[in-house]
DNA sequence: GTGAAAGCGCTAACAC
DNA sequence: GTGTTAGCGCTTTCAC
């Protein structure tokens, strides 16, 4: 591939010239700008990023963590970071990171032996020792999805466990008061914390869930599947269900409805998240709404905010969203 | 951040021998490499790839263009090159085109800039010639989802013709004879062709489709729901309808249900794609398989041995692949 | 087994 | 307005 050099030699001019015309530099000639263009059109000269990055030390990329593509939530999360990329005619670096701390700790030091100026991480296994090492080490990173307290302002969150005292109180309100609950077996925060608040503001009513009740799978519809199928096996009686995240939320569905119950009118579920599926699945998902792709706008904001240094930051801000309740055709009063 | 001239100072070294044993290079002590390690280690050194691509000429990144990554069928596509590229230690470098051949050919270029030796390019605006333009100049270049005849062997396609044919014939086979189409109003190959196959295959049994049930929208739920109004606007009498891919056939439904035609009893639908949402949407939709993230592999791998000069590559290859008829509930025969 | 030095393609002073 | 030059951080001969 032709270089810099071969654009000066042809057009007849040092290479310090035909970067300048390359960026759009002041002090060049009319005629020899349109000179060397022209032999750049020519010999389809492309300007080679990796030196570009070398010497002006940035390298115009955003790093994108997350555990895989396919799962429509963390396409969502690297979408928003791409809207924000574009706008700053950034490139988007996308390094997957599975579920395993040490891929996920792989997955981001691709990001930081490329230079990227700006990382959105979405860590769930990596410990917060390391995490705030890597914090450290590259300003322009930011959390998403996850809280330290070190950290805070650089942390993008949702508070889960509001989350769960949001289902409950829903829950509730329509009458249910025994419930099953089907949650992540991945021991995270998110489900943990999801059911802490579920299970506190029903304690906080003198109600409680039977330890039964609740079952653990994969966080997708085969997971919900196979948990509810086990709840179902206990024989003990429930009328509504708060699942995990909408993927498991409809397989519960699929299989209560293969065993003969009736969603809403038998046992109503709730879900987590609001993924685009929720909107068409019969009955539509009744959930809550994470806002991840605002959420990962966000975060790249900050992230590049953090990587100027000419910006300077409140080291004491916070980040928290609050999921907020869709109520569509999967809960009703209990019967 | 620290560089190899840094590791080389406090560990005494040159640095050569850091580079070896960055690169697990032969030829060095046993206490030395240990030594150089320890400093790695306690300094924090990571590697600058962008340094390592410059003298390389190499940059160890699969490039991929995608329209955008809120779309499965998409999403999908950049997994399975995501794939590839972890069993090769590469990384993923995800430029978003959009639909415009501006913007495309701006993504693609932001890819060569960065110098990626592979690049897996889903383009539908770029003119056939500028395309061969860029298959010249990059040999790791293959393109996804399009046919070029003189880059034959460098394009993983579908036969979109054939799946409109296979449907037509699905459809006849339940004796349907009045039948609609739903289309997108992109008027790029895929739904030409597809309209083109199924049209054909009508023709060949002495049925025709009536022009005023044939309907253009975004390739989305809502463009199937909008072109579905307009196709009931009109008041013809039909017993099915194909459409261009899962998620208009998704729309397309949920418009029926909501005048009052059930589906499939009332109306079959058949759609294209086989996302995941059309195995959970209700009634489950009848479509016809397009196995993308297997295509997608495939590109990648083709596009990785490509780019390999030590590979010689039978220019002669092609790699059309064939859609397959997923019947689930969503069609049944004409009552 | 280790080091010195050249150079990958580019930008950014600094001269003129 | 244009050219010369010194690196950016790294790999890779080629000596020793």
């Amino acid at each position: 591939m032709s270089t810099i050099k071969d654009v000066a030699r042809v057009a007849g001019v040092s290479i310090a010239t035909v970067s300048r015309v390359a960026n759009n530099g002041p002090k060049v000639g009319d005629k020899t700008r349109t000179r060397v263009l022209k032999v750049m059109a020519d010999i389809g000269y492309t300007p080679n990023a990796n030196a570009r990055a070398l010497v002006t030390q940035k390298s115009s990329t955003i790093g994108v963590v997350i555990p895989d593509l396919t799962d429509p939530f963390f396409a969502s999360l690297a979408n928003g970071v791409d809207q924000i990329a574009r706008q700053h005619n950034m490139q988007l670096l996308l390094s997957t990171g599975l579920i395993s701390a040490e891929s996920e700790l792989q997955a981001i030091n691709v990001l930081i032996e490329r230079r990227c100026d700006v990382i959105v991480l979405h860590s769930k296994k990596i410990a917060n020792d390391d995490l705030l090492k890597l914090a450290d080490k590259v300003p322009g990173l930011v959390l998403i999805d996850r809280y330290i307290e070190q950290i805070s302002h650089r942390c993008i969150w949702l508070d889960n466990e509001e989350g769960g005292r949001i289902a409950a109180r829903h829950l509730m309100s329509l009458e249910h008061r025994d419930v099953a609950c089907i949650s992540s077996k991945y021991q995270i925060d998110d489900p943990l914390m999801r059911l802490q608040g579920f299970s506190d503001e029903l304690n906080s009513a003198n109600l409680t869930i039977d330890d039964e009740l609740i079952e653990y799978g994969e966080p997708n519809l085969q997971g919900g599947e196979i948990a509810t199928q086990k709840i179902l096996a206990k024989g003990k009686p429930f009328s509504a269900i708060f699942v995990y995240n909408d993927a498991m939320a409809i397989g519960a569905i699929s299989t209560l409805e293969d065993n003969g119950f009736k969603v809403p009118s038998d046992i109503s579920v709730i879900g987590f998240d609001d993924v685009l599926l929720s909107r068409y699945s019969r009955p539509k998902l009744t959930t809550l709404h994470y806002p991840i792709e605002k959420m990962a706008k966000k975060a790249a904001f900050l992230a590049l905010q953090l990587s100027n240094k000419n910006v300077d930051i409140d080291s004491s801000s916070e980040y928290k969203y609050i999921p907020q309740l869709v109520k569509r055709e999967s809960t009703v009063f209990k019967s």
